[in-house]
RNA sequence: GCGGGUGUAGCUCAAUGGUAGAGCAACAGCCUUCCAAGCUGAUGACGAGGGUUCGAUUCCCUUCACCCGCUCCA
């Protein structure tokens, strides 16, 4: 399938639009029309009522090692600013960054460094963002490189000073960049904003800065105090929540795949250090199989486990849930939801201080004079078991998924493209949008086959009733294949229609989107039959 | 951020230095007793800004957005 048919569909029948479109768009920024709006609610439904409300805290559920309850939890986008430094994300999204102008590669200011090198009359700058312990080896053979010398004229070259990082330097005339060939081909340091900054208060000023929250994990870490000491649950527990994002993406690209404003489902899991691997286990499996009950169950969706050279220092496991997305080359997957073992980092540096996260046992990063970089809030986020009395940190578990990416899956997965027999029995192509029942924007349309005989009044009438429980469509014009066709674009699973026979017997048919089967109901059991096949 | 391409009606496309046509969709009506594209009618567009020109949708510049490749993907 190409991707700009369902772009075209998404648009014509109202799922998906530009944002501000009328004035020519803004990158990164999409809307939910109309079908689009239901589509993505019955899917934030399905996943708050399958993980959060009908869960069943008092049986172990299949694979999992215990029975575990879960919770659920709404916070601000906008948070103490301290949250962002604690939990990493100010270092890791706000950043001076540099460009080579030669090799169009980017790299953190601060990351880049080197050492003022001279032979032959010349004195440049030479740098690198290898590891430290290559650092040397590395500077050497591109000092060589650059100076033309060979091995044996070695000791033509001469160092100045130590290696210190690129942003002692005052200006980038000199220096030799990383990949480059040639010298002085970095741009000026710019800063790098990958979380949305804004002032806080009327009055405010620059120190008053803010951010809209990269993620909404962190809301759930700041308040798990609050949910144990309000609540009367019990670790193993999860706090679910679902919300708005932002990033400021550098490249927002591949329609709604990767925006800059989006909304994310995300749990956190938190269970004794001794099973988490366990649990671990549990919730990539769990996650995968939600996708798949949902309609993502062909070879497009796939499950996989980070090689251990990918993991953050702190996790013992992630994994991501997968989709072929069909704007990715062939072979290629697009990522809907990591599932990851977060060991007690977050809790961790809530309480101690943003740790380093390539410290092994996990360290509290420090400046200069040996404080804290970033310090924590100091508040006890440990847990005490009430029946051993065993106090210690929890470890998380996080799975956190793209609500829009798994609608934009959703889409991608349910458009199809058949062929089925006209009136005269030629065959016509047809597009269909298979979205499992549970998660169509429209459950049903009802039809009168004629606008005669009383068949109007019969289908408003059933209409009414069906539009009590779930979404509904009611359509009298043009021919009743016509209309048909209309509900299968939108994806809706079931056609009801009020025909002749209808009037003697009190009987309508149900007409299957995707089989074209019809059958025949008692107008009284329209509404049991369809509500027990689309909830 | 770099390179290439694109931008005309809701969708898919066409034409033109003298303000634009079609098919489908949508709307009203007719006809229709089960799988769109019969009939009639009315509606609807040159992404934005600037320049050249008597006159720009067309040529030029800028900008915005989308697509492809690179980069990025924390």
């Amino acid at each position: 399938m190409e991707m700009e048919k369902l772009v075209s569909l998404c648009k014509r029948r109202g799922f998906l639009f530009q944002s501000s479109e009328i004035y020519g768009g803004i990158n990164g920024f999409w809307d939910y029309g109309p079908l689009g709006v239901e589509l993505k609610r019955n899917i934030k439904a399905a996943w708050w009522k399958d993980m959060v409300t009908a869960h069943d805290e008092l049986e172990a559920a299949n694979g999992a090692p215990s029975t575990h309850e879960m919770t659920g939890l709404d916070c601000t986008i906008i948070m103490h600013p301290q949250v962002w430094k604690c939990s990493g994300h100010f270092d890791l999204f706000c950043d001076l960054m540099v460009d080579c102008k030669e090799t169009n590669k980017r790299y953190r200011f601060d990351q880049v460094r080197g050492r003022w090198a001279a032979a032959k009359g010349k004195r440049i700058f030479v740098t690198t963002v290898a590891e430290i312990d290559e650092e040397e080896a590395e500077l050497t053979r591109r000092a060589m490189k650059a100076f033309k010398l060979r091995a044996k004229d070695a000791d033509q070259l001469t160092w100045d000073g130590e290696a210190v990082s690129l942003d002692t330097l005052d200006d980038t005339s000199e220096v030799l960049a990383p990949d480059a060939k040639e010298v002085g081909t970095l741009t000026d340091p710019r800063e790098f904003n990958l979380m949305f900054k804004t002032i806080v208060g009327a009055m405010g000023t620059e120190e008053d800065a803010s951010f809209l929250r990269p993620e909404t994990a962190q809301g759930i870490f700041v308040n798990f105090k609050n949910v144990v000491d309000s609540t009367r649950v019990k670790i193993p527990f999860g706090i679910a929540q679902i919300g708005k994002s932002f990033r400021n993406e550098i490249t927002p690209r591949n329609f709604t795949f990767r925006s800059r404003e989006f909304e994310q489902m995300e749990i956190e899991f938190f269970c004794h250090p001794d099973t988490s691997a366990d649990w671990y286990k549990y919730w990539r499996d769990r996650r995968f199989a939600w996708y798949q009950e949902l309609g993502l169950a062909g070879q497009r969706l796939q499950l996989r486990d980070h090689e251990p050279d990918e993991l953050s220092h702190y996790s013992t496991g992630t994994a991501d849930i997968e989709y072929a997305f069909p704007f990715l080359p062939a072979g290629e997957y697009g990522e809907l939801e990591g599932i990851a073992h977060r060991g007690d980092f977050d809790l961790r540096s809530h309480m101690e201080g943003k740790l380093d996260p390539n410290s092994c046992p996990l360290e509290v990063e420090r400046n200069e004079k040996g404080k804290p970089k970033y310090k924590g809030s100091g508040r006890d986020l440990t847990y005490r078991d009430p029946v051993s009395n065993e106090k210690f940190t929890p470890h998380v578990i996080e799975p956190s998924a793209g609500a829009d990416r798994a609608t934009l899956a959703f889409l991608c997965e349910a458009y199809t493209e058949d062929e089925q027999p006209d009136e005269k029995g030629e065959m016509q192509s047809r597009v269909v949008m298979k979205f499992h029942p549970r998660i169509a924007p429209i459950k049903a349309a009802v039809f009168p086959l004629v606008k005669k005989d009383g068949m109007p009044e019969i289908a408003k009438d059933i209409y009414r009733a069906l539009k009590k429980e779930f979404p509904a469509f009611y359509d009298e014009g043009g021919a009743v294949g016509r209309r048909y066709r209309r509900q299968d674009e939108v994806g809706t699973p079931y056609c009801i229609t009020v025909d002749g026979e209808t009037l003697t017997n009190q009987t309508v048919t149900i007409r299957d989107r995707d089989t074209l089967e019809q059958w025949r109901v008692k107008i009284d059991d329209v509404v049991e039959e369809i509500s027990g096949r689309v909830s």
